[in-house]
DNA sequence: CCAACAACCTGATGTCCGTCATGTTATTTC
DNA sequence: GAAATAACATGACGGACATCAGGTTGTTGG
């Protein structure tokens, strides 16, 4: 069972609010008379650093979308080490990381990192909009398909590449999903510790410190968990896929 | 362009042959109405090893289903290493590997492994079967989130496990979908070469030679490429899963 | 059957990276 | 603002695995 946070909130969503479906691709394709439907099934959560969204062996009862900050999502091993498999940001939908269409139960963890906001609804309910709505079922295969070209491009990368070009990579994708410019060049969005790093590329902190030391030595990156820099996007990328 | 095989066959199928998409999933759930049009539209290609059905970088026009053999999915990096993300067997719809639904290239190469049969169709004729048959989709949402689900699985392994780890879990896996009952243990149906599992593990030829010596002289295995036999698939199980 | 080739095997050597241990700087928290 | 904690940093050491180089067995084809 997860253990709901302390201070979460939890309440159904009225329509006369703003429309908390804008932004969220998945469902903006759907008709007026479905998002109504949709919205009345809707609920919004509140998360904090060190709760979970829900963890691994849990009951796939739900369908989870992100609506405010990000998550991450986790499987980890009796002896305590952690993968993280993927970061999701606003509009990604995920049970977990939407890998439960089929099973019964969570194949992961998910944890906010830091203050989040999660849309929830029952599974029942969203298969039947999908069974109603062929467009949104396609939108749904799509975006499924993008994540699994994705998972594929980090199983190859873990199996082939060094730690290092690992890093560079994950620094360019996040650069790229997350950054905001800055005077001297992309701030990522994400608190990010290199213990977070090490988890998402399969390394250790003291590996990840010590290459994001090389890193700024090289004039690539600068900064840590809370502002982190990068100075120079093309450099990463060329370590990133220096065969 | 994929270079077509010297010796490989293509032709439309007509419905009054044996039903050639008896045994295929993904299809089963079609009316019969939409079974005819689906035949129709279906081509049947033969490819033998050497060959390649499609190569990384090729535009995605067609989909692929395999009938008969084994397909295997691989990404390679310009100075040679090679990356086998899947296997695919009888009944597997891939694209490359399904991600390219929204796609416009194959993000990785397709090629058999020994003789093997595949049906294909245009990717469009698919989609429009998919908007009249939202059943068709639904089963299609869940074939992509299991194949998301074993993707990361597959990452989580990479990244965590120590080579002979990651060995014990592919032959625990074949065993699974592939093996057939033998007086001394369980025979894989594929062929496979300790380089071929190099590839599907993330690792050297050498060290898979090294790893599936010390199995043999465990009793765990026998037998190379063309007569893999599984003696002791509790022995490797306990192995894979060994935190 | 013999050649040619692919698959398999073995050893020596180096390197990447994990592990452990310990210290320093940031960030919270009260 | 001091204490407590989390994050970052550095060094020493070893083990897992890649790499290179060579040798043996097995399979295929003329």
């Amino acid at each position: 069972m997860s253990k709901r946070p302390s201070k979460s909130s939890s309440e159904p969503l009225s329509a006369a609010r703003r429309d908390p479906l804008d932004g969220i691709p998945l469902l903006n394709i759907l008709s007026a008379h479905d998002r109504q439907r949709v919205l009345k099934e809707l609920t919004e959560s509140r998360y904090r650093k060190g709760d979970f969204i829900f963890r691994e062996g849990d009951p796939t009862e739900y369908f989870h979308i992100v609506k405010e900050g990000t998550v991450k999502c986790v499987k980890s091993t009796p002896d305590g080490k952690e993968c993280t498999l993927k970061v999701l940001m606003p509009g990604d939908l995920f049970c977990c990381d939407a890998a439960a269409f089929d099973g019964t139960a969570h194949p992961g963890t998910a944890q906010p990192m830091g203050e989040v906001s999660i849309l929830r609804m029952r599974k029942k309910t969203y298969f039947d909009m999908l069974r109603r709505s062929p467009e949104a079922a396609l939108e749904v295969i799509k975006y499924l398909g993008n994540r699994l070209h994705e998972a594929q491009e980090k199983a190859k990368v873990l199996a082939l590449d060094r730690a290092d070009q690992r890093l560079a990579a994950l620094l360019v994708d996040l650069a790229a999903r997350n950054g905001q410019a800055d005077p001297h060049g992309i701030r990522l969005g994400i608190r990010l510790t290199r213990q977070d790093m090490a988890n998402m590329v399969g390394t250790t902190t003291e590996t990840v410190i010590r290459i994001m030391g090389r890193f700024k030595r090289q004039q690539l990156v600068s900064g840590t968990a809370n502002r982190l820099l990068i100075r120079n996007l093309a450099g990463l990328k060329a370590l990133a896929s220096a065969s």
